[in-house]
Formats: structure tokens, C-alpha cells, sequence
DNA sequence: CTCCAGATGTTGTCACTGTCAACATAGGAC
DNA sequence: GTCCTATGTTGACAGTGACAACATCTGGAG
């Protein structure tokens, strides 16, 4: 396990640690299954042996990443049980904070190019994991009065596109002026975002709107 | 202009074309410089004569991509000058239908992972235009006391934010057993979220009104 | 009308990439 | 100890983006 052995004891895992470097400096497109060969040390044909083909290396990491992101989720969510209000809030701001905190990886996630090889069941466990979650807090809200009575999902899935659209203008670099990478900011950008949707953009006393 | 001559005449434009449809058929990844060369009837390096290389090539497709969802999006406002929330709502749906239609090339100017060559002022021009325009409704909608009093720019982010992370969900196929090719189920989760996002989440001080 | 300079298109080439086939080695099951 | 199989290597191939050098056209100056 110390001599540097024909065998490298832990490859897959090394090829995933490599790779991932390389995403984070290079992104999806200029990492090449080559270079990361190369930065495990290895020949460059050595990753056939653990991964189908490159989208199956991409894929597993990006499938780490979704599991990162739920239990992120799973943690805020825990970490304020008895305000869903609150609970929202803090997810979304974990949702965001985590896809910012590694950009590439976000891209890879949530960019739809990877063809992510064999549809793997850990994506959709994932995004079924925590939009469960989130359909569990709008309804413990609704039991306390505090969420509006009005069918989950539609609430569920309002606040998702919010925060997941908030991700992918910043990571797009698509809002006019604020790079991705100022992090007071995008926390501005998070409160506004999870507030105004909790909140609404009708006027509450206006008597017409439907 | 009619034989074929060593000068195409319009070859930049029948490279866009040639590009559009391969774009359509492959998506960017599988899209190579040649294979539009090709279509277009022209040798592999006639490109670099109107491109300065491939991610130029895309950034002109997205560019113009832009810039129709632009003028669907105007074109949507002026259908219902004097009814803020109509406006809202429609600019919302021909924000994602237009995406949706075009799934590779909404995927393109989304993703993030051209490379917009050399940030193409027609991307912030045809982002600030729409979104200024958006503000603009916002604002109308205000002094028509039919939306919140609230500061603009964070209603404005978070109804963007709401439409664009629907379609980038969509786009990603990350909506449980919802694929972004059913168009009756899609319009549904538009008008849920377009109609959640204006009205909130929470439980309303004054009820009464739905 | 002539002619030539620049725009446009082509041929040839290079390094690099993903992937496959054939081969080499190691470590454990018996 | 022997062999089987998982793991890693070498070598090759077609396809790609990009560059340099060359060919051809076209419009405008004279």
C-alpha cells in the first residue's frame, strides 16, 4: 500500500478526486479524461476500468454532488423544525450557497449537457429526496396555520424554480452587473428572492386580483 | 448569385442555419465545426473566415436566441398594456415555451458553458432590455395598486428567478416523471408558478380573498 | 478596360481527444 | 504453487479545433 504498485489500490476514488480538481479549474467541457489520468498517474486508458466512458466519470461526480446538496437540505431543514417559515429560508439560502460554492459542479448538475449516461437512480433519489422534504415542510406549515392552504406541490415546486432560477442566472452570470462570486450580494439576492416568494407580489389588501 | 461559385455569398448566414439545425438535432457537445462546414457544402476551415473559432459560432446562435425571447417577451407585455398581472404571467409563459421550444439552444444560452466568446454585448443588451422591461410592468402594476409597494428589483429577480428556474428544471429533466416535452403538463406548472410566485406562500393577515 | 489588393474559400497539417484491442501484471482462491 | 480475473499499459485509429500557406474571386482605382 506504500510502494507505488502496479495496482493503485484505490483508483476510482483517485481518477474522482482528480477529476473533480480539474472540473473545479477547467470546467466540464476542458477536462479531458487524458488530464485526469494523468493527475492520478496513471496511464491514459487506466479510467476505461472503472468508468464506461467519460459521461459515466461525469456523472459520478455530479451524483456526489446531488447527494452533497440533499443532505445539505436535509440538515437545514433540521436545524429549525419547528418554524417553516424559517426552514424555507434556510434551505433555499443552502441551495444556492452550495451550487455557488462550486460553480463548475453546479454546471455539470443542473446544466443538462452531461447526458448523464445510464439516467443513474442516485439523480433522481436525489431531487425526489429533497423535494419530498420540501413538500413535508410546506405541509407541517399549512398544519400550523402558517403556509397558506392551497395544494403542496404547486407551492413546492414555486419555490424550487425560485431558488433553483436564482442559481442558474448567478452561475449564467446573467444578472445585470452582479458576478456570481460576491458573496454579500448574493445573499442580498437570496433574502430578497425567498422572501418575495413566501410573501408574494400581489398587493394584499387589493380587492380584484383573483 | 445563382451557380455555384467559389464565393458562397451568404455563407455566414448558412453557417448559422446549418448550425441551428445541427444544434437542434445534437446538442452543442455533439456539434463539431466541420460537421456544419459540411452541411453548409463548404471545406472544414471555411468557418474560421466568418468565426473566430467555434465558441464563436455558438455565442452568434445564442445571441439570437436572446434576442427573440426578447421580442416574444415585449411582444407579451404589449398584448395587455393595462393589466399588470396578465402581463406578468403571459411574459412568464412565453418566457419558458420559447425556451422549451428550442431545448438545445435554450440549453446553450443557459447553461453557461460556452464561453460567450467575448462577452457579446448582445447578451447584456437583450438581458437588460427584458429585464428592465419587467420592472417596468412591476412598476406600472404599483402605481395601479395592484401589486405590493415593495422595492422593485427584488420583485422583479424573484419573478425571473421563478420563470427560468421552471425551465431550467425542465430543461434538465429534473422534475420527478415530468419530462419537459409534455406540453399540457408544462403550461400547468407555468401557471403554478407564475400564480404562486404573485400571490406567496404564506397565510394571508386578511383572508378572504384567494 | 485593366489590374491588383483584400476578402473569401481550400488544402495540408498539427496536437489533442475519446475509445478500442491486445498485452502485461498482480493478488487472491483453490 | 497455480491459475483466474481484476486492474493497468501500450499502441493504434478516427474525429476535432485550429493554424499556415495557398488559390480564387470581386470590387474599385486608375
Amino acid at each position: 500500500m506504500n510502494k507505488a504498485a502496479y495496482h493503485h489500490g484505490d483508483l476510482r476514488t483517485a481518477l474522482l478526486e482528480a477529476a473533480d480538481t480539474l472540473l473545479a479549474e477547467q470546467g466540464a467541457a476542458g477536462l479531458s479524461l487524458r488530464a485526469v489520468a494523468k493527475r492520478a498517474g496513471v496511464s491514459h486508458t487506466a479510467p476505461y476500468r472503472h468508468f464506461r466512458d467519460k459521461a459515466a466519470l461525469l456523472s459520478a461526480l455530479a451524483a456526489e454532488g446531488f447527494r452533497l446538496l440533499a443532505e445539505g437540505l436535509e440538515a437545514a431543514a433540521a436545524r429549525h423544525v419547528d418554524d417553516p417559515a424559517r426552514q424555507l429560508k434556510e434551505a433555499g439560502r443552502v441551495y444556492v450557497t452550495t451550487a455557488l460554492a462550486h460553480p463548475q459542479r453546479a454546471r455539470l448538475m443542473f446544466g443538462g449537457n452531461v447526458a448523464l449516461s445510464d439516467h443513474d437512480p442516485v439523480y433522481q433519489a436525489a431531487g425526489e429526496r429533497a423535494f419530498n422534504g420540501l413538500q413535508q415542510i410546506i405541509h407541517a406549515g399549512q398544519a400550523a396555520g402558517v403556509f397558506r392552504d392551497d395544494p403542496v406541490r404547486p407551492l413546492a415546486l414555486s419555490l424550487w424554480s425560485a431558488v433553483h432560477g436564482l442559481v442558474m442566472l448567478l452561475l449564467a452570470e446573467q444578472i445585470g452587473d452582479v458576478p456570481a462570486g460576491d458573496p454579500a450580494r448574493v445573499a442580498t439576492m437570496i433574502s430578497w428572492v425567498t422572501e418575495v416568494t413566501l410573501s408574494g407580489v400581489l398587493h394584499r389588501d387589493s380587492p380584484g386580483n383573483s
